[in-house]
DNA sequence: GTGTAGAGAATGAACGTTCATTCTCGGAAA
DNA sequence: TTTCCGAGAATGAACGTTCATTCTCTACAC
């Protein structure tokens, strides 16, 4: 007589839950939130559209379920990185892997969830959360690592940099959706030069523009 | 006998053609492009449903009639700008009209225009134009203002450049859409700082990072 | 037997599009 | 001046389709 619930039932659960969330996440690439329908997640999930109810309320709980999933895993790869030996280096990791080694339907995904986002309140409140976090992480990073330096170096503003850097990964997710043959390591490796070069001091971004003197 | 057709009339048809374009606009900025109707659109546009079809074939011709047509506009006034007396400065009031000025409404629009293009192909042949020309523009603007300096300066490289500078060009556009009052002015500036110092080689962005030396 | 998982047909609302009909108005006829 | 005509502009109800969601029924586990 087994005293606990068959753990294997919860399991198997969880498992549908997620393979419903792939599914939904290959559909939703291919044809956007609105146009996918619930026989093609359905269909993708191996399963029967009636039977997709049983894990989730309705085709929104589906794309803020897959919203929440992606965003958590973004955080995650973000969240112990203050702890890294060499904060660059580990920064440079980070920004290769989400913006070159991330598969391009990643991109296309995202852009998807930001043109949700600019009308449905519930995406709206998942991107501004995840982009506070991860905002947060780059400057105390950045904090960190001027503090760090031999001499402590005081270079540029480390939240003026983090917002730099976070707007040039948006422009690197567009093109990568965009074109998914776009060369982004010129790109990568011209937004790591500028932090870099930002934060010892070498070249301020944040001073006022030649042509405006 | 009057020897041409009536002029008042054709251009009271081309009135109304943008002025659907005008309340679809409108519509797919609130909605979406999906989700808004005909209906919507019909009722932005003071006349009914059935009547939108005298001026566009379908849904689909609103969407890429309103594609274009901004497109156009922007790339009109980005044609002049090889003749400007100025050059750096012609870049950074073409960079503060367009990312820092415009509507905030635009922004989502190019928004939905990109999530479109990545599954429909006149969407992405819209798209893929323009970031041909202006990419061309940009190029040969940052090659003028090189060679136009008092000892020709050989800074970075114009092409990758204006690469760089529409991927940050596209991250504002995001940051616009999301949070309608994020300030894009420091980020302007950084941009305009950093490609006025890559053009006369105080700073190469183009080089590799130090993190990975 | 009782409860859970699943399938797949059924439902009903919403939407793009069509079309028969009405409206508007300039100009010719009287 | 008044009347009538015709053509294009506009209307809005109706149609066929699509789609999220619900319902009903079967099969298996315990």
């Amino acid at each position: 007589m087994p005293p606990s619930q068959s753990p294997a039932r919860l399991d198997s659960a969880e498992e549908r839950r997620t393979r419903i969330l792939d599914a939904a996440e290959a559909c939703f690439v291919r044809h956007g939130f609105h146009r996918a329908t619930m026989h093609d997640v359905a269909a993708e999930a191996g399963m029967s559209p009636g039977n997709l109810y049983r894990y989730f309320r309705s085709k929104d709980a589906i794309v803020a379920g897959l919203a929440e999933r992606d965003r958590a895993a973004v955080a995650e790869d973000f969240s112990g990185i203050e702890a890294a030996p060499d904060l660059m280096q580990a920064f440079t990791g980070l920004a290769r892997r989400h913006l070159a080694e991330a598969p391009a339907e990643k991109a296309v995904l995202c852009l998807e969830m930001w043109a949700e986002a600019t009308r449905n309140p519930a995406m709206a409140a998942i991107c501004r959360d995840f982009e506070r976090e991860i905002a947060g992480r780059l400057t105390s990073l950045y904090r960190l690592a001027q503090d760090r330096a031999d001499p402590p170096k005081a270079g540029a503003d480390p939240e003026a940099l983090a917002r730099l850097a976070m707007v040039m990964a948006d422009g690197i997710m567009v093109r990568r959706a965009l074109s998914p043959d776009f060369a982004t390591g010129p790109v990568i490796d011209a937004m790591l030069t500028l932090v870099g070069a930002a934060l010892d001091g070498r070249f301020d971004p944040t001073t006022t523009p030649e042509s405006d003197r």
